[in-house]
DNA sequence: GAGCAGGCGTACCGTACGGTACGGTTCTAG
DNA sequence: CTAGAACCGTACCGTACGGTACGCCTGCTC
């Protein structure tokens, strides 16, 4: 809970920006395995600057996650008039913004990079992912839901079970095969069918979920 | 493709599996920085016959990745006489297997494992992951899917479509929260809602696609 | 201009781990 | 009984990498 507070005040020099921009490369690049050495050398800092700033190497590729992370900013969705077609058009926003955020290399490797920590008992780059990912799309949205339930627009009992069928609608198995390394779902592969997909993973929500007057 | 058969093929001594049985144990408790010496410990064997029977490191992962992914068995359903009773309970089986495995240490360890050589260019075990969960359970699902669609059970006009809602709404926010290590998900919590969670997936994948005389 | 802080580059250290070599032991074949 | 294969245990090698130390340069302050 102190984390997604601190997330926001944490603030980084520019050069040190720098560093971490370097950092996230070679993270693309090279997957969990970058190198202090490598970091230190793409960045043109020495090796000595990055253990001042970060500690060690935990420190800067929790630093460097934490701040890609918080990048990931979900629009404002108007909540004071609500009608069956800005739910819509609310919903399909969401649905875009989770799926082309999914799908791009920098969501996948930071996802890879928290799966591997997650792996070795450190959870904390995992907690990080989750909190910019799932968690804040949930916080998000979970309102939008609740007063679109309010106004007679969606029908429901549990605000988190539609939270989440939304997100099985929209995310399917992408997720999980582009993590995996799917070749047969290349980016621009799905980024083509994003428009698509989003509009089916609205209509099944709101055909779920949606008052009688909503089709 | 050949992968696939291949899998089949690949056989194992009665020591060498248990050698991939250590091997695997070993990835469950520390992730995926399982030590070679560590193994030939745990497996009372030598590093010798660990190179001579696997080759490398490399290969022995791969074995114990196929080995165990292989393990994973959909249950056979009867495709001769659909109704739409049966048909449902296909669907809540199919549900079911999908979520109690993905939830179970084993599948996670192996998708853990999986993701991080992803993040290698080591896509192999990936592929073989990916061939055991989603796609076995596509290659299973879908023809149950055409023939209820022939039986005027369900409609739908692309059957991967069908398929991939079906996934979704049965996996939701479940896997990637547990490879991230999500410990607001504990394993037990999550079994217990199993059945619960079956059944709604079943009833929302039938109301999105089921013919009209089904609910 | 002297002194000093910040930071670059490089050399260095210790360790962990993948991979190999080798001696000793057990089992099987003939 | 002997030869040899399979395999265990362990010692060993090379390297890669995390982390530290140090020399040097730059720029800032008084």
């Amino acid at each position: 809970m102190a984390l997604a507070i601190k997330v926001i005040e944490e603030t980084f020099t520019p050069r040190q920006q720098a560093v971490l921009t370097a950092a996230l490369d070679l993270l693309v690049e090279n997957g969990d395995g970058l190198t202090m050495t490598a970091v230190a050398r793409r960045a043109s800092c020495s090796k000595e600057t990055l253990y001042k700033w970060f500690g060690d190497r935990e420190g800067l590729l929790t630093a460097t996650v934490q701040w890609q992370a918080a990048k990931v900013r979900m629009p404002f969705v108007d909540r004071t008039h609500l009608s069956a077609k800005t739910l819509r058009s609310s919903l399909e926003q969401f649905a875009r913004d989770l799926l082309t955020t999914i799908i791009g290399e920098v969501s996948i490797t930071l996802n890879r990079t928290a799966v591997t920590h997650a792996a070795q008992e450190k959870d904390s780059l995992g907690n990080i992912v989750l909190e910019n990912g799932p968690m804040a799309i949930r916080r998000r949205l979970k309102p939008i839901l609740e007063a679109a339930r309010d106004a007679r627009l969606l029908r429901f009992t549990s605000s988190e079970e539609a939270y989440r069928s939304f997100f099985g609608l929209v995310v399917r198995d992408v997720q999980i095969r582009l993590l995996l390394g799917d070749k047969g779902l290349t980016q621009s592969n799905v980024e083509s069918n994003v428009e698509a997909d989003v509009k089916i993973a609205t209509d099944q929500f709101l055909a779920l979920y949606g008052a009688k007057t909503n089709t």
